[in-house]
DNA sequence: AACAACGCGA
């Protein structure tokens, strides 16, 4: 109750503003504040005490159980409450025993919970719900459904406080049918209107993947409140439409609606998914403005949300002015500078962090680990990799594993890579194999991209990244043959390659290039900048590399298609439309291609411009002609 | 009722 502990950076919100003004800011206040709760808490209980005494016993009042049970900080005392109800017959008043049973759902003491439901004499609706939320609470959701069945069996209709914990067990167990069941009830119910259950609605079509139904309830609803536009900003953002999530956004306030804290947080990790600098300022500035608390999980977002828009300083400073930080503001500050190329520094997080007292989760060592990997600090990874176990009790997953293969694999020893997939005893993954196809990709190791490509299409994956990587490396080394047969595989599990993009912000807005693309209203001049472009960097000596083609057409051809890949039109782009000294900034859905990487770097040097290049995976930061990554990516 | 970090791949 009492937070006070870590008081923001930021001003903080209303609420809090004036609970600080009203108890005057002192930890001594609040200490004898709570003092003083504790002992209206053990007044209450010791007047139940005395109640037990046989005279007194004619004058109970349920107000008094109900009360005591709230005060309740843990399970002995809600026991102790219990025991004395049970003696004074209290649990026969429907009230004090649906607050009882509520009390140990609260302390998820569903056991305890069950067996007081099993053995309640009459119980009403109100007993079924709190079973109902309980067991959701837990995670408990095969009970919770259960529960809430025998409430529909015995032909109740079910009310606006089960219904959205029986929807929450849908939503989480990706359990669409019975969803939709309840919708259906839902109707009947004549409770579509709830905000609650609509809200867990829209979340639960969201979260099982079926986004356009969840779009759909939500357009219905005319009067949607804050959850509501909250969880569908969400949803926008999970499936990859972070754009709308901000569209959503203007128009929650638009039509009055506050944001809260929640919000924030999912419109920042919108922000962070588009990789959009400019709106991740203007959230910032938002945040700023209204007052928003730099807690925990907001500063969190927003150190992910700078790292991912390119700026891994913004990212360190927002982590700098957080008063508390977890495991999970750690591991995404070292996880930052992993993938902006900056292995040391995410190496130097961690002594820092032990010191600070956080312990490392296996997600700490996936970042670290990745660090290295993209770094090539291969001795300091195998360090991280084998002290993990040993000395802080996480066990290596299969994840720890990619990254190890990935780390090795990339530095060239492969065969220390096969002899840890040999050895290990966790079970292996489709990714796993992945990460060696991409090693052999690197080193040009065919015969191993063979049998790394039959272990891996034994997983029947529905990943045509895999496909079409393992098509890449046959038709580097000019095997058409075999670069068919993959191609047929794919069309015979009916699998496309996901065409590449790149996205940059101008202004207010986010343009999408493909390759070739000519869509662009300004698409003259971009042509225009791009042949000049081309023929400044002949002039340095740039000669197009047609190995990062593959079709099996004619050079000319391949070049053209080179010229025209979507990074360079996009950095054509911003350099006729972004104001110079100003870097450009490029999002890209794959990874950046051997061409597109050197030509970046040249324009970056002949145009004295930084290009700053987020891929599927990384960073790139391009420089007076050298790359962040050191070409090691 | 809604919120934060992680590998590989096109």
């Amino acid at each position: 109750m009492f937070k006070f502990k870590h008081l923001s950076f930021f001003s903080h919100s209303k609420h809090e503003r004036l609970r600080l003004a009203f108890s005057a800011s002192s930890a001594a206040v609040f200490d004898e504040f709570s003092t003083q709760q504790q002992q209206i808490c053990n007044d209450r209980h010791n007047q139940m005490d005395q109640m037990l005494q046989p005279h007194i016993l004619l004058c109970l009042d349920p107000k008094l159980y109900v009360s005591s049970l709230l005060d309740c900080r843990n399970l002995i005392q809600i026991k102790k409450i219990h025991a004395h109800a049970t003696i004074t017959g209290m649990l026969h008043n429907l009230t004090v025993a649906n607050k009882l049973l509520y009390m140990y759902a609260r302390f998820k003491a569903l056991e305890d919970a069950s067996t007081f439901f099993d053995a309640m004499q009459e119980r009403d609706l109100v007993s079924w719900s709190v079973m109902v939320g309980g067991f959701a609470k837990a995670g408990l959701y095969p009970n919770c459904l259960g529960t809430f069945r025998e409430i529909i069996r015995s032909g109740i209709l079910p009310d606006n406080f089960s219904l959205p914990f029986a929807v929450r067990a849908c939503r989480d167990t990706s359990d669409l049918q019975t969803g939709r069941m309840i919708h259906h009830l839902v109707y009947k119910s004549g409770l579509h209107s709830d905000p609650f259950v609509s809200a867990a609605l829209v979340d639960m079509y969201a979260k099982c993947g079926v986004i356009e139904d969840a779009r759909l309830l939500f357009d219905r609803i005319p009067k949607k409140d804050l959850v509501t536009w909250t969880v569908m900003i969400d949803a926008h953002a999970n499936c990859g439409n972070a754009e709308e999530s901000l569209v959503l956004f203007d128009r929650m306030r638009e039509e009055g609606i506050i944001p809260d804290k929640v919000t924030m947080v999912t419109v920042v990790f919108a922000c962070a998914k588009l990789g959009a600098m400019h709106k991740a300022e203007l959230v910032h500035d938002y945040i700023s403005r209204n007052k928003f608390s730099l807690d925990v999980i907001l500063g969190t977002a927003m150190i992910d949300m700078y790292a991912k828009c390119g700026s891994v300083n913004a990212a360190r400073n927002i982590f700098d002015h957080m008063k508390e930080k977890n495991v999970v503001s750690w591991s995404a500050m070292i996880a930052a500078y992993g993938y902006h190329g900056q292995g040391k520094k995410a190496l130097d997080m961690f002594p820092m962090m032990l010191r600070s007292g956080i312990s490392p989760n296996r997600i700490t060592f996936v970042s670290l680990l990745y660090a290295c990997s993209h770094a090539g600090l291969v001795d300091e990874g195998l360090r991280f990799f084998y002290s993990m176990w040993e000395d802080y009790s996480v066990k290596p997953d299969v994840k720890h594993y990619t990254c190890m293969v990935d780390l090795l694999g990339r530095a060239g020893r492969l065969d220390e890579a096969l002899e840890l997939i040999k050895n290990m005893t966790v079970e292996k993954d489709e990714g796993l194999w992945g990460a060696i196809l991409g090693a052999c990709r690197i080193h040009g190791n065919i015969e191993l991209a063979g049998k790394a490509a039959k272990s891996l299409l034994e997983f029947q994956s529905r990943n045509p990244g895999y496909y079409v990587l393992l098509s890449n490396i046959y038709a580097n080394a000019g095997r058409w043959e075999d670069v068919a047969k993959v191609r047929e595989l794919m069309t015979h599990r009916r699998l496309k390659k996901i065409p590449g993009w790149t996205w940059i912000e101008v202004g207010n807005k986010r343009y999408q290039f493909s390759t070739g693309d000519k869509t662009h209203p300004q698409s003259d001049k971009i042509y225009e900048m791009l042949k000049s472009l081309t023929k400044k960097l002949e002039l340095a000596g740039y000669v197009p590399n047609t190995n990062f083609v593959l079709h099996d057409v004619d050079e000319e051809l391949k070049i053209g298609i080179l010229n025209t890949h979507s990074e360079k039109l996009a950095i054509a782009f911003g350099l006729i439309s972004i104001p110079e000294r100003m870097p450009i900034r490029l999002i890209k859905n794959l990874r950046v291609c051997g061409d597109c990487h050197t030509f970046s770097k040249l324009v970056s040097a002949i145009v004295q411009r930084e290009i700053i290049v987020r891929d599927a995976n990384r960073f790139h930061h391009f420089k007076e002609g050298v790359c962040s990554c050191g070409d090691y990516w």
